[in-house]
RNA sequence: GUCCCCAUCGUCUAGAGGCCUAGGACACCACCCUUUCACGGUGGCGACCGGGGUUCGAAUCCCCGUGGGGACGCCA
């Protein structure tokens, strides 16, 4: 039997941090063991799913290269299938109808929590063989089994026992018709054929009763492989406020989706000592037998180092292509002027560890200098000496023969000795000159990437600021 | 409350009974490099949740406790 394994977001926001990870764990899974990777849209709410969320999450599996071999399916339009499943089970004498209404199960539940036990169905309409009737709590229950218990082996947990005594017989087809996350996985995952769940343990306890469901339909359980969750960086559950947002608010972020799938794979799983993984390399080595069985934290920091790896790392032209994406975002147009982008990922890419902070340092050799740093001016613009530097560093480069980091670097080398200073006394008032403040690249490449026009006229611009 | 799961530096982790004086990475600190900021280099700080077993020997196996997490819906 070949390999299926699936993902299958409900569409009710965006692909966060936690479902980017299980999506990769899925994909991974199906690469390395040369199976499918099917992409499942369970939208069976109809309150809480919407086209703009299946957009999203479909968004992000193709901005981190999630692509599914297959689908997306969509459960709302197998509805005719999951009731005739359910007709089947329901002639087999292994389900029934329940006609109790919400205050019912909710004072039934109440009496048990009381009572110190679990809130569930107490299975009051089981053997009542109750004929159909249109109402409106009318509900399909399954006929689980009450004795003896269920095991099974998960990839990452291990062995799991659970009682069926503790389960309650679950609503398979709700009042309106629509079936239920656990009816509906079950169906699907038999019908699409997949022999290998993997899923957040969150879920732990849902498998249980879709076991007995599996059993019910007279079909094999696939092999069962539950993640542990992520957590927000305070050890909570994330939130909005940590890594809960959408993977595309990543890319917002200045990520590389290399650097995101490289940080989430190594979130709860690991191959020695190696931080660095190709695709290729993830492919070949990730097994998700070997899936940590405890719950990771988010760091944002190490993503940042991670994502900084690939900056320095990648070819400067793909880079070039990310930066140009958040140039066009800041309502900069890096094709109408300008150094060339590959010159300034190479002057950059050192220096920062987003694509964002990229751009945004990016900006003074394409725009105007639009923000004085008052405490750099005052302390490199208004220092002594620093307008005679400027004026010198602007005859001479005005004459310089060939525009380039080289020889700029020679002439500020030049100035520095002529006056017996330090180069720090030559390269600051004229980095500041170029920026607008303190921080910026070596000098030679922060003047070559301004050009010498732009060069020239910010010398100008900062005389008129420095000290007489 | 009931059931299930989990537990190594601040964080991510290596570790499958002796290789552990517990290794690596991020973060942090110091120094070096240096025209700024970084990058890089060197060094440092820093952990086996507690208690019982099993064993010649336990971070590794078992039990109990504690702590964390998850689930208990006509949500998924």
């Amino acid at each position: 039997m070949t390999f299926r394994t699936r993902f299958a977001p409900s569409p009710t926001g965006y692909l966060h941090i936690g479902g980017a990870r299980t999506a990769l764990y899925c994909w991974l899974e199906a690469r390395h063991r040369g199976g499918q990777f099917i992409l499942r849209i369970e939208d069976t709410d109809r309150e809480r799913s919407t086209e703009a969320a299946v957009q999203a999450i479909l968004d992000g599996m193709h901005w981190l290269g999630l692509d599914p071999d297959e689908g997306p399916h969509y459960q709302t339009q197998r509805m005719d299938r999951y009731r005739e499943v359910a007709q089947r089970l329901l002639d087999a004498g292994k389900a029934y109808w329940a006609y109790e209404s919400k205050e019912e199960l909710d004072a039934m539940r109440a009496a048990m929590k009381e009572r110190g036990e679990k809130p569930r169905y107490d299975g009051r309409a089981r053997d009542q063989d109750l004929p159909y009737r249109d109402d409106p709590d009318r509900v399909l229950r399954f006929k689980g089994p009450q004795s003896g218990s269920v095991v099974f082996e998960d990839k990452i947990k291990g062995r799991i026992e659970w009682a069926n005594a503790e389960l309650d017989d679950l609503v398979l087809l709700r009042s309106d018709g629509f079936p239920t996350y656990n009816f509906a996985v079950v169906v699907d995952d038999i019908d699409m054929g997949i022999t290998e769940v993997i899923r957040g343990d969150d879920h732990v306890n849902n498998t249980p009763r879709q076991i007995n469901l599996y059993e019910a339909l007279g079909a094999k359980p696939p092999v069962f492989a539950h993640l542990p969750m992520i957590l927000g960086p305070d050890g909570q559950k994330l939130s909005k406020r940590h890594g809960a947002v959408g993977v595309m608010q990543y890319r917002e972020d200045g990520y590389l989706p290399h650097a995101l799938l490289n940080y989430l794979v190594r979130l709860g799983w690991s191959h020695g000592d190696q931080e660095i993984f190709s695709i290729r390399e993830m492919i070949d080595l990730f097994d998700v037998a070997s899936v940590h069985h405890s719950a990771a934290r988010f760091d944002f920091a190490k993503l940042g180092w991670l994502n900084q790896q690939y900056l320095k790392n990648d070819d400067p032209r793909e880079v070039a292509r990310e930066l140009a994406w958040h140039l066009n975002r800041m309502g900069i147009d890096p094709s109408a002027g300008g150094p060339s982008l590959v010159d300034v990922v190479l002057a950059l890419r050192e220096r920062v560890q987003t694509l964002k902070a990229m751009a945004e340092q990016a900006r003074i050799w394409y725009a105007p200098i639009d923000a004085w740093d008052d405490k750099a001016v005052a302390k490199h613009l208004r220092a002594d000496g620093a307008a005679d530097v400027l004026r010198a560093m602007h005859v001479k480069l005005a004459g310089l023969p060939e525009w380039k980091p080289d020889a700029i670097h020679a002439l500020v080398a030049e100035v520095a000795t002529d006056r017996g200073i330090g180069m720090g006394k030559v390269a600051q008032p004229l980095r500041v000159a170029m920026t607008g403040t303190a921080v910026s690249p070596s000098i030679e490449q922060t003047v070559h990437l301004a050009g010498r026009d732009v060069a020239l006229k910010r010398i100008d611009d900062a005389i008129a600021r420095a000290a007489p």
